[in-house]
DNA sequence: CTGTTAGCGCCTTCAA
DNA sequence: TTGAAGGCGCTAACAG
């Protein structure tokens, strides 16, 4: 009932499977009009629609391409996401998305699985824990794409946000709004994720560039789970931060959470920032500063690079591309 | 360089490709202890992936499944896709997500893209407009399941929430806290979206239930751009609202902006409720009321549906399933 | 301009 | 217990 192929097609329209073949990949040069039309009846009277997966057994190349992100429960991937498969489809490839939960393991596992479907070529937001496998795909010059994280020494190309930057900024905007007392939060440090630890850094280097203290305690990375309880002690020091950056998106819905519970007054009781655009920052009360990330240019380009090699063109493109933050103040801060 | 094929293996194993087929396939019964060693040592030394297009060229199934949502932005979307990656991983499918913006000439190519890719079945939020196309894919039997929309006599089953009762749980709701002119704003009604349409449905006969005023022009459905200028119209009659229910998430950042924008204390100047959960219900000042719909729930639900309808078997599930709304009362009403 | 001929990499009888 | 042969639906030379 179903399976109409191209010999059905052909048979149809008194031709041969190659002249179908042809006319579908548009390929008339050489084709008279009338065998044309006769081929064109066919289709339409059999509703026959080409079978991609034989065409991609030949071809070898299935016209999709993989994402593989850490957690899509981060906005920043939503949007990162969003932005490569607009730009994908645009040259008519399909994404295939999975989610690897920081999981090595599964990422390893989603790797292999897309490979072996073979997908023609692969965005990771990479765990810390597949260096090797990572090496394999470079040496095999298969097309991938890093975003967000960045894996030292991998030889990948990677798109990711001046991290460093992006705590320097923040704190530079606090030391001028005369806050003294810094403090930073965010997720969990043990796997070694690089934006973490960048933004971490960032925010020390920044207290130090102004000469602000940087006192133990105040600059933590905590699972989700704890953020509760670590803001409490981290508030029940004698002195406690009048300013505090949240990581991400995740840290700072917690952490709002947390000033809620306390009743406490933003920014005069506490001035607080961000790291990653939220959708409810302008409309919150106070309205949230925030340092935002260009998600979407990111996703663009990545898509944009992976089709690139892809193509086989674009061998000359810089290995690193970081992306500028925006501050974007309000009245938190 | 990369090509490692079956018979390579099996070249390198000294046995017939089909031996090394039936050592994939995991069917070692009638298999000697020692090929199946050889075999098992020739694939670790070339390093052979077993081409899945090829097998599924052959097998006439792809392990893949097709999701169409109609607008990728609202959080609803998100959270059922990733509730149903979640439970088509666990069955080894993958998923490939396509975002058809509403538009039915869009959904329609992305579900002859899916087809062709010869996805074993397709998930769709579906839009108004291809009628026809659902009912041929009807007609062959073609693995189906709507989500969060209904098609009438499409004779797809389709899972989704509740509308009508969703907005009458919060009319009661608004009715039993003594307010008397309620109002609903939601996206635009022009491509009779049944959700929108539902829960308009529903706000107006919850009125009608509680003898509650309907007014004109304080039910309305509106195009995102037209947000501000529609509120302020409304909210400009003489005998203004004293209470707004938002038809959805994205509606509800535009209300919330507007009411900003005014300066109005909720709920005493005017109450707010909402449909669909957003992540900042409970960190925003007053708390948001909401109706929460079982995404999740729905997703798993729509996945789990459609390994059914795969396999072959479930032909006795009902058209239509609907999910319970569940009302959070917070300050915000 | 169109048809013939080989495969792509794998799976599946059917023999041996 | 293993191997040979044929074919899934399509493409890509190369003939004609």
């Amino acid at each position: 009932m179903k399976a109409v192929t191209m010999s059905d097609v052909a048979k149809k329209a008194n031709v041969s499977k190659s002249t179908v073949s042809q006319y579908i990949n548009k390929r008339y040069e050489f084709m008279g009009a009338d065998t044309k039309d006769r081929i064109r009846e066919a289709i339409e009277e059999l509703n026959y629609k080409p079978n991609v997966v034989a065409r991609s057994l030949k071809q070898k190349k299935t016209s999709t391409v993989g994402v593989i992100v850490a957690n899509i429960l981060h906005s920043f991937s939503t949007q990162v996401i969003r932005a490569i498969e607009d730009e994908c489809n645009r040259s008519n490839l399909s994404v295939i998305v999975c989610n690897a939960d920081d999981d090595p393991q599964k990422e390893r596992n989603y790797i292999e699985m897309l490979r072996a479907k073979q997908v023609d070529g692969l965005i990771i937001f990479p765990t810390a824990g597949n260096a090797e496998l990572y090496k394999e795909m470079v040496n095999e010059n298969y097309p991938l794409v890093f975003v967000d994280r960045i894996i030292k020494d991998s030889g990948v190309s990677t798109i990711l946000l001046d991290n460093e930057k992006a705590s320097e900024m923040l704190v530079e905007h606090l030391y001028e709004k005369k806050y003294k007392r810094l403090a930073f939060i965010t997720s969990s440090l043990e796997m070694k994720i690089t934006p973490r630890i960048e933004r971490l850094n960032g925010f020390i280097k920044g207290l130090e560039k102004f000469s602000l203290p940087v006192i133990d305690g105040f600059y933590v990375g905590v699972r989700m789970g704890n953020v509760q309880d670590v803001l409490e002690v981290m508030f029940s020091q004698p002195e406690r931060p009048d300013a505090l950056i949240c990581g991400n998106d995740l840290t700072l819905l917690e952490t709002l959470k947390f000033i809620n519970k306390k009743g406490w007054n933003i920014p005069t009781e506490i001035a607080l920032a961000s790291i990653d655009e939220v959708p409810y920052s302008e409309i919150f009360q106070p309205p949230l500063t925030i340092v935002a990330q260009p998600a979407f240019a990111i996703g663009t380009n990545a898509a944009n690079l992976l089709l690139e090699k892809i193509d086989g063109v674009g061998e000359s493109i810089k290995e690193i591309m970081l992306y500028s933050p925006e501050l974007i103040v309000r009245k938190s801060t």
